[in-house]
DNA sequence: TGCTGATGCGAGTACTTGCTCGCCTTCAAC
DNA sequence: GTTGAAGGCGAGCAAGTACTCGCATCAGCA
């Protein structure tokens, strides 16, 4: 609460240090976990002592904001750009399928840090995580708010496909389940592609009846 | 590695003082978080000092397994039950619909259990979050493999669907979304059936030829 | 060159953690 | 009632934690 700022780098040494110190925040983290992660490992790592990190973040707590921001505006640009990409492409076809790949792709190249933010990152924590959800849910609502929907809502359909091919992906990359990528591909573009179609049938017309 | 084993309780005064370090155990990681948990917090909250608790769990973690089996088994019982009785229900049409209905409810009740084993439970942790999820698996599995599926996998379908629907269960009730819980029944129910329609479409055409 | 604030240091503080160990109390079998 | 084992206690240890502070060093400028 009182002294929260802490200096910040003038000279291009120190702007060197903060750099030295968030690559080696992301370092430890992967290497050791969440909870793994102590500021003297950091500093340590950083070739640095525990000192001059205090002198330009306020606690342990910033070193690791630092490095998940960053982490989650690099991912979050390769999933919109995907997303973009896709819509964008002439054949409109397999774009359900394309950004299933993508997603797959994203999280399947770093598993360490994909476990460290689906897995051990407090929920809690600032709600960054919540955050990036919530501007993942939107950014897929808009894209069916420009679409012809029919009485279901997109911000709910939304929500609801992120959740399911979010974990569906993740889960794969972290469990290592016994379901090959391909296979894995071919199911989730039929689960959301078969969402996604718009038709009057039983199960719609029981639903806005029941209760 | 060394004395893992501990002294079973033989009178029933150290019995029931088992009970009260697993109670005590439940209430603190209800109130505190996984991480929040501290062997003195237990043993203070069972009204034992540390050293009895120490007389019959080797580590800290075994009174957390304790704990969590415990809850796990009782969640599994809870899951399959509404998932046997579904099926043998007289009217066999929305055996999905009420399954999500059981499924918010069992996580629904208590949240704060849902978010520690959800949420902060440690996947490694002796895997016994991968052994629950494996269960669920196969009793999904094991029904899909009693019915016609075409040319699709049933342990493929139970996988994926398993995920999408747990995560947005457990996402509704940890996240409080803009969804309300009859939409959200509404569409993880279209978002089950539809996937599990057997039809010969593009999709599947696509997916079987593809690479 | 000498000065001054920015930078860096790392031993040290104050605290928490999991866990032990020597000692005392209670119980049950004879 | 005696006795030996089961049960229980709780101060305290060893290890580790986040973070500080007094002091040394350095870069850039006059």
């Amino acid at each position: 609460m009182s002294p929260r700022e802490r200096r910040a780098p003038r000279q291009a040494r120190s702007r060197a240090t903060v750099e030295r110190i968030v690559a080696a925040g992301r370092a430890v983290l992967l290497e050791r976990g969440w909870d793994g992660v102590t500021t003297n490992h950091v500093a340590a790592a950083a070739g640095v002592s525990p000192g001059s990190l205090y002198q330009y973040f306020p606690d342990k707590e910033a070193v690791l904001d630092e490095v998940v921001d960053r982490e989650t505006v690099h991912l979050e640009a390769r999933i919109s750009r995907a997303f973009v990409d896709t819509l964008r492409a002439p054949s409109r076809g397999d774009v359900v399928r394309r950004n299933v790949e993508a997603l797959l792709d994203a999280f399947g190249e770093q598993p360490a840090m994909t476990r460290v933010l689906a897995d051990q990152m407090p929920r809690g924590a600032g709600s960054r995580r919540a955050a990036f959800a919530r501007r993942v849910d939107e950014l897929v609502a808009a894209v069916l708010a420009g679409q012809d929907t029919g009485q279901r809502r997109p911000d709910v359909m939304a929500w609801v496909m992120v959740r399911a091919v979010e974990q569906a992906t993740i889960g794969w990359v972290l469990e290592d389940p016994p379901v090959d990528r391909a296979d894995l591909v071919d199911e989730l573009t039929l689960l959301v592609t078969r969402y996604l179609e718009r038709r009057w049938d039983r199960e719609v017309a029981r639903s806005t009846a029941s209760d």
